[in-house]
Parts: structure tokens; sequence; C-alpha cells
DNA sequence: TGACAATGTTACTGACCGGTACGTATACAC
DNA sequence: GTGTATACGTACCGGTCAGTAACATTGTCA
């Protein structure tokens, strides 16, 4: 029942070049056709190519994140993967054990995100905070941007007892320590509001990103450095 | 096909007390029980108590809102509602089409709390908005609450040919104009980006406010005086 | 009283969905 | 080589879903 096999390849934030997996020895490339036929992934394990449970991780990563999660049947995400449905149920125990490591996979990624926005490490809390809206606004107004996974995710499935809900619910409050810390770092006279004010303004751009392109993510840089400042200011 | 009846009864903004539905001459109580059996809707349009698309409207609203589009079925909306799937489909021309008609409802209600907060008119636009805003975080924070329903289906279609995504689409463009326009009246030196600003503030409070109880739609009050504060000043 | 509009009743369809029973191929141990 | 564990596929199941067909029933209004 609660199998719940460990995480150890993030799924993608970024919409496209979702496929990675580096946990096997090869490196197929895998690009994104609808139903590869050419090449078909050499079944029953020769040592070249990802498992059946890492290529279903990548393939549920991609549609989840695109489609939503109770858009997608698992017949879609093991087509995609190439591989046939008992060796899903054989890796995850049900579909919303899947959506559960799918999560778990995203967050990882986030995680990356987050701390090392654009690649780079900050010192400076302010810069950091910064480079990252400056990054995710970006990609924000871009055709396609469809948010954060697990923010979605919550709005997808409002029981609080859903397991992938759940993994999201952890990761929020986790991330919300996460700015008031950094906003503490700043300076800021009040960090647990300045923190709050920069979560509110980032699951803006989350959500109306995938809204419209050219939606207000485009002002999301100016409007974090105003509170930033307005925050941090001597009185 | 294209059937699209025109809405008449707006939908439920607030999670508890979904029932309206002042069309036709009775208003008989609804009290949301499960699956009323007691008092049996009298069938066969007697003159007392709403028509069957109303009750499916009513019914649709309060299902759609708190579960979801995608995860309610029209079985459970015509159960609830207390009429069959056939006054269903006579009235709407697919569950896609209800969907886009509780849109539709949703948006005639959300103009009402928008335009008058707290049931009051306010001439000057910043006391509106701040008012608002109010009223809002104060839902956000308490249990049960489910966002906006209007972003939560462009989270669950993201899909731009999707009728219901294309009425919540529409709205949030629009909603967009008219934050601009009350930036302007405010005064603001750059009514687009304060418009922005409190769009991203304002879907940012939707969005946690589903996440968690105590979230950091508490702190938005103050975050958005901040921001009218910093953006209407002399520079 | 009779036509009509609105609704209910029953039963059905075909597609899809999550999930599983069971057989099969490969790799490795000995 | 044979045994055994592992990784996978084939084929299927029962349930649910959106949507429909055909007909019965009731109230309204002319």
């Amino acid at each position: 029942m609660a199998a719940m096999k460990k995480s150890d390849e993030p799924a993608a934030e970024r919409p496209a070049k979702a496929f990675s997996s580096e946990v096997a020895t090869g490196s197929r490339k895998e690009n994104a056709s609808k139903q590869e036929s050419g090449a078909p992934f050499r079944s029953h394990r020769n040592g070249t190519g990802p498992r059946a449970a890492d290529r279903i991780r990548a393939s549920a990563a991609e549609l989840f994140y695109r489609e939503g999660i109770r858009a997608v049947g698992v017949d879609e995400v093991v087509d995609r993967a190439g591989v046939t449905k008992p060796s899903l149920y054989r890796s995850f125990a049900s579909k919303d054990d899947l959506a559960a490591a799918y999560m778990r996979d995203y967050e990882a990624n986030f995680w990356e995100n987050f701390e090392k926005p654009g690649g780079k490490s900050y010192a400076d809390p302010r810069e950091h905070v910064l480079a990252y809206i400056k990054v995710l606004s970006a990609r924000a107004v871009a055709t396609g941007y469809r948010g954060c996974g697990l923010t979605n995710a919550t709005v997808e499935y409002p029981a609080r007892d859903n397991p992938a809900r759940q993994v999201a619910e952890a990761h929020k409050k986790l991330f919300r320590k996460r700015l008031r810390e950094l906003a503490a770092l700043m300076g800021a006279r009040h960090p647990a509001m300045l923190g709050d004010a920069l979560l509110l303004l980032i699951e803006g751009i989350y959500v109306t990103g995938q809204q419209s392109e050219e939606g207000p993510a485009q002002s999301a840089l100016t409007v974090a450095r105003l509170l930033i400042d307005a925050g941090v200011a001597k009185p």
C-alpha cells in the first residue's frame, strides 16, 4: 500500500526538456515526440537506457506538469514512457502514489532552481531573491508556462488527505519559512511580513503566468525591489 | 452544439451558502446536506421552487467550487440538484458547457463582491481596493477556503480552447484592466505597474489561501497599503 | 378540454480509467 | 545447463464517465 519509492531524479520545472534521468548507465536522447516509434526502448533491462520506473517518472513529470495530474491517465503515462502498465504498478502503489512521487521530484528540482537561480549562487539574500524572481518572471511570460507544479496540485486536489497534496502543502510551508529566513538575512524590520509579501508575489507570478502571456509578471521584479527596499529601510 | 444558455443567477464566491437562485417564485431553503431526501423537490414545475436548470447551476456552483470541475461528475451534480441527467442536457450542451456557465455565474458574483466589498460602495479607489483585500484576506485564512473559481479553472484546464477557461481568461484580462484603472484613479505614478502589483498580490491570496490556514494572506492588507502608498507618493 | 412545455423514468452506449492475473524473456549463480 | 530471481509484456476486469433514446407524467394556458 504505502510503498513510496525514494526519489533520485528531479522533475522538470521548465516546461520543455523534461527527460533527464541520469540514473542508469546509458544516456539515450529522448526528444519529445508524442509516441517515439523509432529506436524502440529495448525491454528486459539490458544496461542501456533508464529503467522502466525512471522512464515513468520522467513521462509523468512532463505530462502531469503540462496537462495536470487529473487530466492524464496512467495509460498515457506508460505509453509516453514506452513501458506497460504493470511496470508502473510494480514501482508505484497507485496513480496517487505516482503523483506523490512526481511532487517529490518536482520539489527537489524546485529547490535547485530556487537556491541557485540561473545556475548561480548568491551570498546576498536580496540579490538571491531578486535573481530568482527575475528568472521566474521571464519564464512566466513565455508561451506555454504552466506555473508551479506544487501549487497546481493544491488546486487540483483540495482534499487534505491526498498524498500529492500533502507533499505540496509541506513544501509550501517550508518555502514560506525559507523566504522569511531570507527576509531576516536582508535585515528586514518585520521578516515574517516581508517573507509573506514575497511569497504572495511569487505565487501570484506562478498563477497569473499561466493565465495569459503578457501578464502582470512583467512587473514582478520591480514590485519585488519595492517590497524589499520598503521592508529593510530605516524607519 | 454551441447552445450556451444565458446566465441569470450568480454562483457563490464564499464556500458555504451556495444556493440562492432567486429566479423562480419560491424561495425554498436548501441547507447543505449531502443528499437531501426530506422535502423532495416537487417535480414537473408546479410554481414553487427553482427550475431544474437553476437547481443544476446552483448544484454545479457549489460542487465545482469546492471539489474542482474535473473532480465532479455530472451524476453528482444532478443528484445534488435533485433532478435527472436528461434535465441537465436539455439546458446545457455538455459538461464543458455547464462549466462555462458556472464560470459566467461566478464572474457575475465576483464583480458584485469586488465592486461592493462587504456590501458597501466606495468613492475613494484606495479605500475601495483595500476594503476588498481586507474582506478577501479574512476569508482566505478561514477553513475550507478554495480560492477564486476562475483562477482555479485556468489551472484545471490548461488548454486554451476549453470553454470554461476562455471565460476565466477573459475575466482575468478585464480584472487586470479594472485594477489599473483604479490605480490610475488613486493617482499612481505608474498605474499599470501598481495595478499589476495589486493583481499579483490578490492572485497570491487566492492561491495561498487554499494551501493552508494561517497562510501569508494574513499580511496581505499591510502589503497592499505599502504598495499603494509607495506607488502614489510624490517622487 | 386539449395542446404544449417542462420534467421525470428507465435503460442504455461506448469510451476510458485505474488496477491486476498471469505468462514470458533475460541474467546470473552454481 | 538448469534453477531462480528479476524485469517486463499481454490481455483482461469491473467500474465510472459523459451523453442519449424513448416514453411517461404533470401543470399551464388557451
